[in-house]
DNA sequence: TGGCGAACTTGCCATAGGTCAAGCGATCGC
DNA sequence: GCGATCGCTTGACCTATGGCAAGTTCGCCA
């Protein structure tokens, strides 16, 4: 497959020169994964670093009810992994499925830390990456306490819109922090009005 | 003042030798805030990452309807900086505050880069710090869309039972994602049974 | 092609939590 | 020492959202 995608994905994120890219971009490997299958098991140890090429993938932890609670939507461009699991090297509390046909790049924990070593900026990626993460966390905690259900999924939709055309609703409730019935609801005043 | 928390901060963050402990303490400097004195103000280019000694201090952001959010509470032996504006150097997002006296050791950006160049092993702690915050920001995220507020409470009260002691309640209550009117009633709840 | 199950919607009712305004005790400035 | 202010509580009422169960649509597979 071609690793446009990625040669892509590691210029958004940095500024490094199109040959140091390309340096880079060769160390990963290809992935495909099935519609269906795990990147990642619930109290495993995660150890793979992908960059999605194409399809899409659904991350989703336990509540203590036993319900999932769907914690992020990841499609082309993105890059998608349990960071506490695969920086801190401890079991998963989350799962992470494909919910379409995925391909892409990764790597493992060994050749992440490898590439770290060897070029700095990628380094800087790596901790830019991070931030980010942490950014979207706290923003999305923000609009969970202080915007109500209507405006998340209004933002989501204006944001996101591709998303809802691979997931399923009752995920996207999930993740907008609501039941199924619920978005069913909201969903039906944004149609008829 | 003895920086002996910082250097059981680091000890408890990473696992270096003691010399190299004591090395990388003694490139902090003393930081004095009086309650009240701003660590860092809304829209500023967060430049201090300071590593809290004695007193607490509050992050809060501005939401939509121009209420505060609280976003964070923080006391002796824990770090606080907005990653975002550190990292990034843009514009933060939130203020932190001096809820008491404080004392402890900061750095700025450029000094902790240094140290990160000259210490590999201070460059993990730092990244395994970044990989705490999100860790902490996503289990607060969860227990915002899992458990109702009561439940949070509970736990707020059960792991940080100091914080009651510094903070005001309308301030622990917008961190807990309720108003102040809804944690009083929760604690009558709690004092009557 | 018929039937099953999954995804989604909907109605009805229950409830957690929000809003607003008033009360109340402690603290602070004068 | 006294009024103003602040932090917190409380009451009355309201709204958003949840829980549950039934209904609908639709794709998939036997």
């Amino acid at each position: 497959m071609d690793d446009q995608v990625l040669r892509t994905f590691i210029r958004a994120h940095s500024n490094m020169p199109d040959e140091r890219i390309r340096d880079i971009a060769a160390r990963f490997h290809p992935c495909i994964l099935q519609k269906g299958e795990h990147l990642l098991l619930d109290h495993d140890v995660n150890d793979r670093y992908l960059v999605i090429g194409s399809g899409w993938l659904r991350s989703f932890a336990i509540d203590t009810e036993g319900d999932e609670v769907t914690t992020a939507f990841s499609g082309p461009g993105q890059v998608v992994f349990d960071a506490d699991s695969f920086f801190m090297r401890t079991p998963s509390k989350e799962s992470i499925l494909a919910i379409s046909d995925v391909r892409g790049f990764e790597l493992s924990f060994a050749e992440l830390n490898t590439l770290f070593h060897v070029f700095p900026e990628f380094r800087e990626m790596g901790r830019a990456i991070l931030v980010k993460a942490l950014v979207i966390a706290k923003q999305r905690m923000l609009s969970m306490i202080a915007e109500p259900a209507e405006k998340r999924y209004a933002a989501l939709m204006r944001l996101r819109p591709e998303l809802f055309q691979h997931a399923h609703l009752k995920h996207v409730a999930s993740f907008l922090g609501v039941t199924d019935s619920s978005l069913s609801r909201i969903r039906r005043e944004f149609v008829t009005n």
